[in-house]
DNA sequence: GTCAGCACTAAGGATTGAAGAGTGCTAAAA
DNA sequence: TTTTAGCACTCTTCAATCCTTAGTGCTGAC
């Protein structure tokens, strides 16, 4: 489709446009490819027609179209390495052992926000191969407790709770042995289902309280079984992209990021790690949202960062890959 | 120092400007004030002669100065109720029980960000107040555990853990019944101190691998037990203002909010709703940052709301109070 | 296929002019 | 002593205009 030169010059045009954010001229070019303004003019007018550049304005440089980028991500742009200064910056964040996963995971992309000016997002959740463990109730006083719920995979979550009446100590002891003895093992996507069908009802036989108790830990336990943690890291950092300049654009592009149901739809399902352009994802057409799973023991998740078009597609890949093959360890 | 009409008429000049964002001529105020716009120039070259008043420029109208805003809230305002709408919003939140006291004052701070397009925080902490009820660590297997700690007021705090080395399960069973035995009671913020100087020892004394178990679970304790949640809500809403209208000073603004250790500073000492102005407060000299403690049980910390000076100080104020008198419950 | 040359186009910046919204000041009226 | 009408003056805003500059497209020759 393109011949080899035009190839060349499209990898130059998409990465010159990338480091300075300004259409490309061919009178820029002249000296790198070694011939005269006008022959490249004719090979940009080819690149043009076929739909990979664009103009601004009738008089200017060309620009990547977003087909130009695609173009440029699947065929032109090689893998690269991480630089030195890239890889130590996030090393001494998976070398610290201390943390937790979720914690390094955020902090990594903090970084990776900061080295890219993009915005980074991490949505987690505890996936369906998390089983009970355990359930453990601590009573503060006689209408409050905490209940937590805590998986194989080392996932935690905790509520506190508070009962429409007071109740007996007793009670809930024997209402948590209950639940303990019948939900360990269970998936937590379908721990509501057997609190609600198999265990209420042995709990009503045993429990004089039951309903104030198990409708107080029912509420706990279907919440904790069904939240995803969103962080947006580095929101602000977008802002250093010289494409968001204009005040509604800004407005725009944050107030999505500030929308919850918004942002996770970002949640990511291949495996890989993908890149989609402008119109090709559902955040908004000026930018490139890159995506890709992680899961770790039982914690499962996505990691996205967003940025402009015209992002180092190339130096941001190579992180991402970077962290990812980490959280595999 | 300034007389009754004088008093009327800035307390007219700071809410037609918070309303419009424009400066108030006098011509505007001829009909409400009753005479011409002249007697009214006169009132307001004195205004701007004590400092209260200001203008944008030699022909403009005025705005309020730093002063003026400071004298308005000081001893103009009144108090105002909630209008029924914006209880009724906040109300509901405040009647589902189910939700965690953490959880539904982020979410009605989320609400009062939006009522107000302002930018509110919430920093958290466990206060002082908080001691340990109870330490529960879960092994996942020889090398990671879950390790929890559960305060009486309700707070809880979990790290998943992992060792320099595999432990045998007895000894960490041995090394928790220890730790349980003797930090029952203590103040949170004295638990690192007391595991290092009274409990090491003691666990050195009867746990053969004491180093390695010991170590990890220090340190998910020591964090643990120093940690401060901060969460910003709301930070695209302050966007609406039209002072934050140039690029510049929203990549300055949003950038604070980034910063997790500049916003920690808003903790508040003191116990009741205050107004800091401008240069009255370290976040920017072009915003108003109000702020109160909030404590209930164990549970303490500051809720804050930062927007242009130009804010509906009594309707703020009047949320925040509401706020306020929930959490106390 | 390459290139020099030229006509053409749009953006960006500077300048100007007119209209509008205010003020300050002064002298007269109340 | 306070209020007011009137006028000169200031500054902003907006649109129109002009110039410069950085580009392109096209053509015809090499």
């Amino acid at each position: 489709m393109i011949n080899e030169r035009q190839t060349e010059l499209l990898k130059k045009i998409v990465e010159d446009y990338i480091k300075t954010a300004r259409p490309v001229s061919s009178k820029s070019l002249c000296e790198w490819m070694d011939c005269s303004s006008a022959t490249i003019r004719n090979e940009m007018s080819y690149l043009e027609e076929i739909g990979l550049l664009e103009k601004t304005h009738t008089s200017s440089g060309r620009i990547p179209s977003q087909a130009g980028y695609r173009y440029y991500v699947d065929h032109i742009m090689e893998a690269k390495k991480l630089t030195g200064e890239d890889m130590l910056k996030l090393q001494t964040i998976f070398h610290n052992h201390s943390l937790m996963l979720s914690d390094t995971i955020i902090k990594s992309m903090e970084i990776i926000s900061e080295l890219t000016s993009c915005t980074t997002v991490v949505l987690g959740t505890s996936s369906k191969e998390n089983r009970v463990t355990k359930v453990e109730v601590v009573p503060l006083d006689d209408q409050h407790m905490i209940a937590m719920l805590i998986t194989d995979k080392g996932h935690v979550e905790h509520r506190n709770v508070m009962t429409d009446a007071p109740y007996e100590m007793e009670e809930l002891r024997q209402t948590v042995d209950i639940i303990n003895k019948l939900i360990v093992g269970t998936p937590i996507d379908e721990v509501s289902e057997k609190l609600e069908f198999e265990i209420k009802p042995v709990i009503g036989k045993y429990v004089k309280q039951h309903e104030v108790i198990y409708n107080a830990l029912y509420n706990a336990f279907h919440e904790a079984t069904n939240k995803m943690d969103i962080k947006v890291t580095g929101a602000s950092n977008i802002l250093n992209q010289p494409e968001f300049n204009s005040t509604e654009k800004i407005r725009e592009i944050l107030s999505k990021f500030d929308d919850k149901d918004f942002v996770s739809n970002i949640k990511e399902e291949d495996s890989g790690i993908n890149v989609y352009i402008g119109s090709e994802n559902e955040f908004d057409d000026d930018v490139t949202v890159i995506k890709t799973k992680y899961s770790f023991g039982g914690e499962e998740g996505t990691i996205a960062l967003i940025g402009p078009k015209r992002m180092e597609y190339d130096r941001v890949l190579a992180l991402l890959d970077f962290i990812k093959q980490n959280i595999d360890e």
